[in-house]
DNA sequence: AAACAAACCTGTGCGC
DNA sequence: TGCGCACAGGTTTGTT
């Protein structure tokens, strides 16, 4: 489900609540959640810790403890971090609750809800490699240096078709099938053109369309689609699908160029959206 | 090196 | 209404 700009806004809808708050009870449902160290490792790692602030590289969210060590989360397809009062019922599929005392001497639950069970919760030492995964991971546009030219260094050269590369996280690290085609589709640029096919202007605005549709997604509190999976910490939806000019819109006029019809395909292994008229 | 398929799970929406 | 199938925001692994 989500990709960068959801991790983003679930980051920022629950740093304020999570920064400063100490770790009283942890409540496991599901080993798989937790299945990289088993729940011990992550109940001992937590109980008793304070959380001094939250990062995001990518699609992995990361919660610093006092202690030095870090708790990873990963949402994959349909996890979510939801903060909740104690006393508010447990979602369905509710698999990690940490109950926090917040500096104020309030508290409240943060809670890991996942149907497809496919994202995790780690708590780890930097000093061990337990997340390696990150160690992989490409320039993040919102994080790192994304620069044109750091873009360019990344992407250039690639025989490789534009949305494989675009969705390889040890380039860039943080866009989906959503954000893929948006960004395309601004673009202008089909999903199979091969990487080391585009001229300069058209790798400049390659770089700056996926700024563009980046930031504007997260500004719009990332997209929800109509299943509504996507909800940030405090459950509010996101408004960027409305936005969306490719992405579910199969059969619908271009608005774009006003005269192709928007297309899906399976490509570079996934559902993907384009207008074959005005990308090229 | 790159393309592709399968695997990991559960829920939903569609056609019949 | 009910059943079966296709499909879903991600990532890893193994095979061509």
């Amino acid at each position: 489900m989500p990709e960068l700009p959801e991790v983003e806004t679930v980051r920022r809808s629950l740093h304020e609540a999570v920064v400063g708050a100490r770790v009283a009870r942890v409540d496991i449902g599901r080993l798989r959640s937790v299945r990289r160290t088993g729940p011990d490792v992550v109940r001992a790692g937590l109980l008793g810790e304070s959380f001094v602030d939250t990062r995001r590289r990518g699609k992995y969210l990361f919660f610093d403890l006092a202690n030095g060590n870090s708790m990873m989360v990963h949402l994959r397809m349909s996890g979510r971090l939801l903060l909740a009062r104690p006393d508010a019922p447990l979602e369905p599929h509710t698999h990690v609750t940490l109950h926090l005392e917040q500096p104020g001497g309030d508290v409240i639950d943060l809670r890991f809800v996942d149907p497809r069970t496919f994202g995790e919760v780690v708590v780890f030492n930097p000093d061990d490699d337990l997340v390696p995964e990150v160690h992989r991971l490409g320039i993040d546009p919102l994080v790192d240096d994304f620069s044109y030219d750091a873009f360019r260094t990344a992407v250039a050269g690639r025989r490789r078709g534009l949305k494989a590369v675009l969705l390889d996280q040890a380039i860039i690290a943080g866009i989906g099938n959503i954000y893929a085609d948006e960004i395309m589709h601004r673009a202008r640029l089909r999903w199979d053109r091969r990487v080391d096919t585009l001229r300069a202007a058209q790798l400049k605005v390659l770089h700056r369309t996926t700024l563009e549709v980046l930031h504007e997604a997260v500004e719009a509190g990332g997209s929800t689609l109509s299943d509504t999976q996507y909800v940030d910490a405090l459950g509010r939806e996101g408004i960027f699908q409305t936005e969306h000019r490719v992405y579910a819109r199969e059969g619908e006029r271009c608005v774009t160029c006003r005269r192709g019809v928007i297309r899906r395909v399976a490509g570079a292994g996934r559902s993907t959206h384009f207008c074959p008229v005005c990308q090229r």
